[in-house]
RNA sequence: GGUCCUGUAGAUCAGUCUGGAGUGAUCGCCACCCUGUCAAGGUGGAGGCCGCGGGUUCAAAUCCCGUCAGGACCGCCA
């Protein structure tokens, strides 16, 4: 139907007959016999000088035939690619007419995104949307040529699986052969990736679906992709280099940037400095240690086991009061009792001192070195917060974020692995723990000799344990997670043991995964990488919807289809189901 | 499960705090004019359940309660 695209001409086509379809950005009528129509397709825009009597209108599609011309001397347009020329001696076919869109298609106004939903099909028209949407197979394609050029092998795995009772909550489909039984839909491939492993497959890797039925946010979806890896007779480092050079060549790819080495950082420091195990580590802000400055303190708000500052460059100037009460009570609804701030005032002596909220309460040798830790100059402003450590270490690293995060496209990307996660994140109402990442997570190299010792291990014990589990982050974006798993049977049993699952509930819960290690498995580690999130944060998106062709709402609805929606009851009679009424 | 924000013309918004006639703005839309515009220009016109329900009041877009929808976040997301 068409010769070329409308963005692809330039003045070097000067002079050919040429035939592009399109749908009618604009129009400039000026009378009967002259109107300039800007055809639009995903390429870009082209000028058309058409007959002023044709009935062109916003969005009805055409097709085109003319002569590409150089535009007459004085009428070139710079702002547009192709603003040296213009399609003259115009003949015109009107392919599709088209109501007035529901919403402006340019890229000036910020219309409500329900709407755009409702309309997607308009809206993928822009070229913020074009944009996403290439941007995103830029990414699939530059990782599946990273992967295969390392030796692995796309596997499908199956999206109706056995519901597991663990982790996120399941999206379950009924099955119509079985009534009463219930497929779910996998919240990743973990199960089946290990399996290749078993099954000698070396290296696996798929972009896979994968879906939870979770509360919605900016950087989660139900449904969301990822670049699952799971590899052989390698460590977590081969594992990191493997998905390191995927990742960065798809930065390449995708933001014609190459992030160079991916840096690294252990998950206990990333706590204590950044009060969060998915650092932005753009900027500074770190949070100082002062629970020793305040361990003999008469001052009551710092009677805690832990206290931490962040101190705010220029504060003091640029925080009014009511901004500085609207923090505390920001924080008081993260869980913090209190959130103690100070202002940095120039002493007499040419060094600096704490004025104002709580530095009364302070002695003149805590303030001081409440300071040096934070290492403030006048005109600072600092916040204190006390309270047990990890809520301390919670909250100041979400002021942090508040205070100081850059914004999203600001064109650094700072990788980060996250490494030497916990074994267990805490201890659950019976005093058992339950696993960071999952119960098949290879301890620490170093601490699996007391792991294994056979003593018993108090709750203390159990949550300094590490494992060889890691994440990815990039610019504070948790981008996945993977971890060394255990091919040990002796490793394996005495984690279901710590773990309080007994040998039978380990049987009937992964039976199908011991068994399988029972036939010989081989040493092996993998990781996940969220690609509509790398896709969001490589072309400068804080909201995955807009790497997404047809997201969802925060509530889980989709605008468009009108989904989730009932099913008739001859349905619901053939797959054996009853809806209970409303609560 | 919770906290906060938003809802006014087809679109983006002002008006809401401090109640007084839908007072509106820009873009778009419709008609007419206009032969070099490009966010074209000119003249005229149409277009409103102020999300919805209730309450207070002489009077509600505005205050109160509820509800629905959307968004950000906390919980949740092995």
């Amino acid at each position: 139907m068409r010769t070329d695209l409308c963005g692809r001409l330039g003045s070097g086509d000067a002079g050919r007959a040429v035939t592009v379809c399109g749908w009618v950005d604009r129009r400039r009528e000026h009378s009967e016999h002259l109107a300039f129509i800007d055809l639009r397709d995903h390429s870009g825009v082209l000028q058309c000088v058409v007959d002023g009597a044709r009935d062109l209108r916003s969005e009805y599609v055409v097709r085109i035939i003319g002569t590409v011309t150089l535009r007459p001397e004085g009428t070139a347009n710079p702002a547009l690619a192709t603003g040296e020329i213009e399609l003259q001696d115009c003949e015109v076919e009107l392919l599709s007419r088209a109501e007035p869109p529901p919403f402006p298609l340019d890229e000036r106004t910020d219309v409500d995104e329900t709407l755009r939903l409702r309309h997607r099909y308009v809206d993928l028209r822009k070229s913020r949307m074009q944009r996403n949407l290439r941007a995103r197979a830029a990414l699939n394609r530059a990782i599946r040529r990273a992967m295969d050029a390392q030796g692995f092998v796309e596997v499908e795995t199956p999206m109706l699986i056995a519901s597991t009772p663990e982790g996120a909550r399941d999206f379950v489909v009924p099955s119509r052969k079985e009534p009463g039984s219930f497929y779910a839909l996998p919240q990743s491939p973990q199960i089946f990736k290990q399996l290749t492993m078993v099954g000698g497959v070396d290296r696996y890797y798929q972009i896979a679906r994968c879906l939870r039925d979770e509360d919605l946010r900016a950087d989660r979806q139900f449904e969301f992709s990822q670049l699952d890896v799971e590899a052989s007779f390698a460590t977590r480092d081969d594992v990191l280099g493997f998905v390191t050079r995927a990742v960065a060549e798809a930065t390449v790819a995708v933001a014609g940037h190459d992030p160079g080495t991916f840096d690294r950082m252990t998950w206990h420091d990333a706590m204590e400095r950044y009060g969060s195990d998915k650092p932005d580590t753009r900027f500074g802000m770190e949070l100082a240690e002062l629970t020793p400055v305040f361990a003999d303190t008469e001052a009551r708000v710092f009677q805690a086991p832990c206290v931490k500052g962040i101190c705010l460059m220029g504060g003091a100037e640029t925080l009014p009061r009511s901004r500085v009460d609207e923090l505390v009570a920001t924080c008081q609804r993260w869980g913090a009792k209190g959130l103690a701030w100070m202002r940095v005032v120039a002493a007499g002596t040419g060094g600096s001192a704490l004025d104002a909220g709580v530095a009364k309460f302070l002695s003149a040798a805590e303030g001081a070195a409440v300071i040096d830790a934070l290492d403030a100059s006048p005109g600072d402003m600092v916040f204190l917060v006390a309270d047990e450590r990890p809520l301390v270490r919670h909250v100041l690293g979400l002021l942090r974020l508040e205070l100081g995060r850059p914004p999203v496209n600001d064109g650094r990307f700072n990788y980060l692995w996250v490494v030497d996660f916990p074994l267990f994140e805490a201890l659950n109402a019976e005093g058992e723990p339950i696993p960071s990442h999952h119960p098949f997570t290879m301890p620490h190299e170093d601490d699996l000799p007391v792991l294994m010792s056979g003593q018993p291990l108090d709750g203390e014990a159990l949550l300094g344990l590490r494992s060889q589990a890691y994440d990815l982050v990039l610019n504070g974006w948790e981008l996945g997670s993977g971890s060394v798993r255990i091919h040990r049977r002796d490793i394996q049993q005495r984690i279901f043991e710590v773990l309080g699952i007994a040998p039978d509930d380990a049987q009937e819960r992964f039976g199908f995964l011991l068994d399988a290690f029972r036939y010989g498995a081989p040493p092996h580690a993998g990781f996940a990488v969220g690609l509509d999130r790398l896709g969001a944060l490589l072309v400068g998106e804080e909201n995955i919807r807009e790497v997404i062709a047809f997201p969802k709402t925060q509530s889980g609805a989709d605008p468009l289809t009108d989904a989730p929606s009932p099913i008739a009851d001859t349905h619901l009679q053939e797959l054996g189901l009853r809806v209970l009424p409303p609560a």
